[in-house]
DNA sequence: ATGGAAATTGACTCCGGGTCAAGATCTGGG
DNA sequence: CCCAGATCTTGACCCGGAGTCAATTTCCAT
């Protein structure tokens, strides 16, 4: 157990560090990956100048990855796994509930576009453009992984009794994630700043308020209906 | 007026058949396009192999539609000509209102996609899949040409004092947008023969009634809110 | 050291979008 | 009917980039 030299020449411990370096080799490639994929779209990414920036060669992109689509599959997974989940909000947050937590997340947006616009981009570019197998494999990596954690969010709601119970999670799963998007979108175009996120959406007037109203149809859609009684 | 010989030779009149010819062409192309879209996805389509399937050479694609990707844009704004207006519907349907004639329409979806499955699948491509600059365009053409009247059909809800008022229209549009996309989902991937739609959506088990569901979600979010008293 | 397994490389192939000079077609006038 | 000029059409060609693979290097166990 003496650190130094390799203690005694154990098979599985040259394995494990040799498989370290592959792991942290494929961390740097993807972490390349996704600053050019942000920088240059999925389309105009050069699998060598991310080899050339990745200090490999392009062979072994290939070798690692298969194709550019895996390539840019691995750098999508690593973006998403960049923001929060929902619930990780400040427990004071969390306390004021559903609503409270996803207004905390959306007046948090911009900063946190700011501070990891790469991922904010290729999360992007991968919710809008790719050949249908691509876009297979993001949904079902989103379906399966749920990073944002919009699932157990929901639930959360449910639990607390502010989101309604008597339809199937899944439509009120998909109707937040869209909502939430809605809103970056809207956020994005309202950016005081458009330099760095530009020309997606073109300058149609935004009114102040946006985000409010899309919040706004969210919980009537999706608050528990009032007891027809009352 | 007598219709046979070109009356008197005039220029304007020749110059009239020359464009007519030349918009037939490109209308041959558009439809040859859209086929072969539909059939083999946006980077799976060869320009070469609609030349060919359209009796033309490729030189004259591009110079038609400038490139690929306008090529594309053309069979996409084809496609969305081929679906009808929201209210299109028979008058004795919209006269049940805003929520009858969207169920309408929801039902008769998995017909109109049998008899028209090459414009939906192209409809499907553009929206899913595409470079940005691509889905900017298209976005910019849904939004000015409207091709399914959602606007005025929100609007014919609101007079009809079915949808509510009380926030922007934009929203509402949006997200009736979302639900007829998101319920055709359902309905593809719920329908008996998987055959030639199939390999979008895997089979995630559909519970039946997610159509409903999706409705009733839309139906709270937008219905006229209950006024409060009651 | 050394044999061999595994990783790495980069020159090469292949394919398809896009170009453009040459040729075909059309038009109007003589 | 024929000609000159304009316009349209063609398909051989170019070019860039994804993906391959034989050769080479690196690594490890003995």
């Amino acid at each position: 157990m003496i650190p130094g030299q390799p203690a005694q020449g154990d098979a599985t411990r040259a394995l494990a560090r040799s498989r370290d370096r592959q792991l942290a080799k494929r961390a740097k490639i993807t972490a390349v990956a996704m600053e050019e994929f942000a920088a240059h779209g999925y389309e105009g990414t050069r699998a060598e100048a991310v080899a050339l920036a990745a200090g490999v060669s392009k062979g072994a992109i290939f070798g690692y990855f298969g194709s550019k689509a895996g390539l840019f599959l691995a750098a999508y997974q690593a973006a998403t796994l960049a923001f929060g989940r929902y619930l990780d909000a400040p427990p004071g947050i969390l306390a004021g509930g559903f609503f409270a937590t996803l207004t905390y997340w959306l007046e948090h947006t911009p900063g946190l576009m700011r501070q990891a616009w790469a991922p904010y981009r290729v999360v992007l570019i991968g919710s809008y453009c790719s050949d249908l197998g691509l876009k297979r494999e993001i949904d079902t990596y989103m379906r399966r992984a749920d990073p944002y954690g919009t699932a157990d969010f929901v639930r959360f709601g449910q639990r607390r009794g502010e989101v309604r119970t008597d339809i199937d999670v899944e439509p009120i799963i998909a109707l937040v994630d869209w909502t939430f998007d809605r809103c970056q979108d809207v956020i994005v175009a309202t950016e005081p700043d458009p330099g760095i996120l530009s020309n997606l959406t073109q300058s149609a007037v935004v009114r102040p308020g946006s985000v409010e109203q899309f919040v706004q149809l969210l919980r009537s859609a999706i608050a528990v209906p009032a007891e027809p009684g009352r």
